[in-house]
DNA sequence: TCTGAAATTTAGGTTATACTAATTTAACTT
DNA sequence: AAGTTAAATTAGTATAACCTAAATTTCAGA
């Protein structure tokens, strides 16, 4: 179905620099080659070279000064890299007793080195999942993502209830934490008050009352419909 | 336990010149350039400069024009590299329905990505195998490999019994061949007449005779004692 | 002991991806 | 509109690991 152009095998760099695009692609603004040199931990002069090469290879579209997005085919790669990182981090705390907090690293080593085939057996094996532990949605096969509209905790008005869906973060202190508090993904909880100025959030949770302070509460992002 | 030294990260190429290195090092006579250019598929010229610079690692002890031979460091390194490429392989056998003949492309660049963590939660999951798949013997975290004698089918005498250790091929259609006939490693096997000039044997498997030719007989790696 | 084939190493080049330093472009302020 | 600053790009260098072609070493047999 996916047309598949024949091209020269992708690289790890080329595979990181994908997903860092797509992850910065909120919108459809252009992103930056600062942004993508703090999220890759490497120089601006480093990236311009790099976007380059992607452009020639047509995964990339650059504007030089203006910043890159992705082509369709870029896209399709970096959704299969996500699709693989989403899919990895769920098996490894379904079978092999990881927590979310410590799935990342592995996963962003493993995400090159298993095959589709590998990918498919493992989503086989969680019946196949649409979000991964962090709540963050499994892209498909073909690339479509689950897209619902996420609002922070902290933006929540009192008395509504939502479902918790995403930790926005890699912090495993503030991950562990959460986790701790019973603050995971696919968690109900109704706002009882929320204070003005950055304030902290009463909200009832299993049944219990508990303040959550406002930074943490601008992590959550959750959904107001049900699944 | 183990003194681990600091040193500089281990990259693809290195981790798999020492495990061709450590193949190829049976007995204790070094390991020739042309023996790995052909295992590694490269040419002799590559292997001379990277054992050039695995030597300045202190990783081989490189004699010009005599050979390569792992250090205590080196021969290390491979064993984990063998612990690993073995757990992963008996790990996709169990538990994600790969059949012993697919799973080695799979765990070959696996191994370069998984953490020591991740092994050894496999290794749990697999309840300490000491064997993989194919019969070969899996080292333990310290390096220590079982070693058993193994004389290969073909010389087996008639009238013994011994038991199927390892398959000595990477063969796909071999490795299919032999397993559709029952003869995989862990299964006792009894000649029960064996012609001469590389002719065929008569076995007796799961109390049925079968006959077995010359070349996939001399594979077919046994043991003559239990475990 | 010499010699030539085979094995090995060295020399020099290529590619991918990074770096630093220098330059160019865009954008903001006054 | 000009000047200043921030962002991005280009220029030039480095490193790992490969290659081909040329030179060197080993060793077996005459």
């Amino acid at each position: 179905m996916t047309p598949h152009v024949a091209r020269e095998p992708l690289t790890r760099s080329t595979e990181d620099y994908l997903k860092a695009i797509y992850r910065l692609s909120s919108g459809a603004d252009p992103v930056s080659t600062s942004g993508l040199a703090l999220l890759l931990e490497l120089t601006p002069a480093s990236v311009s070279g790099m976007v380059k090469r992607l452009s020639e290879q047509s995964l990339v579209e650059h504007a030089p000064y203006r910043g890159v997005r992705l082509t369709r085919d870029g896209r399709r790669i970096a959704l299969r890299m996500l699709r693989r990182h989403r899919l990895i981090e769920t098996y490894l705390v379904a079978f092999l007793g990881y927590t979310w907090d410590t799935v990342h690293d592995e996963a962003e080593r493993l995400e090159h080195a298993v095959s589709d085939g590998l990918v498919e057996r493992m989503a086989t094996a969680l019946g196949n999942p649409r979000f991964d532990p962090h709540g963050d949605p499994i892209p498909d096969v073909d690339g479509q993502i689950a897209d619902f509209i996420h609002v922070p905790l902290s933006e929540v008005g009192a008395g509504e209830t939502v479902t918790i869906r995403r930790a926005d973060t890699g912090d495993a202190g503030r991950l562990r934490y959460l986790a701790s508090a019973g603050l995971i993904p696919g968690t109900p909880v109704r706002v009882v008050d929320s204070q003005p100025f950055q304030g902290p959030l009463t909200i009832e949770l299993a049944g219990a009352e508990r303040i959550v302070g406002h930074e943490l509460a601008s992590l959550l992002l959750c959904s107001r419909q049900g699944i």
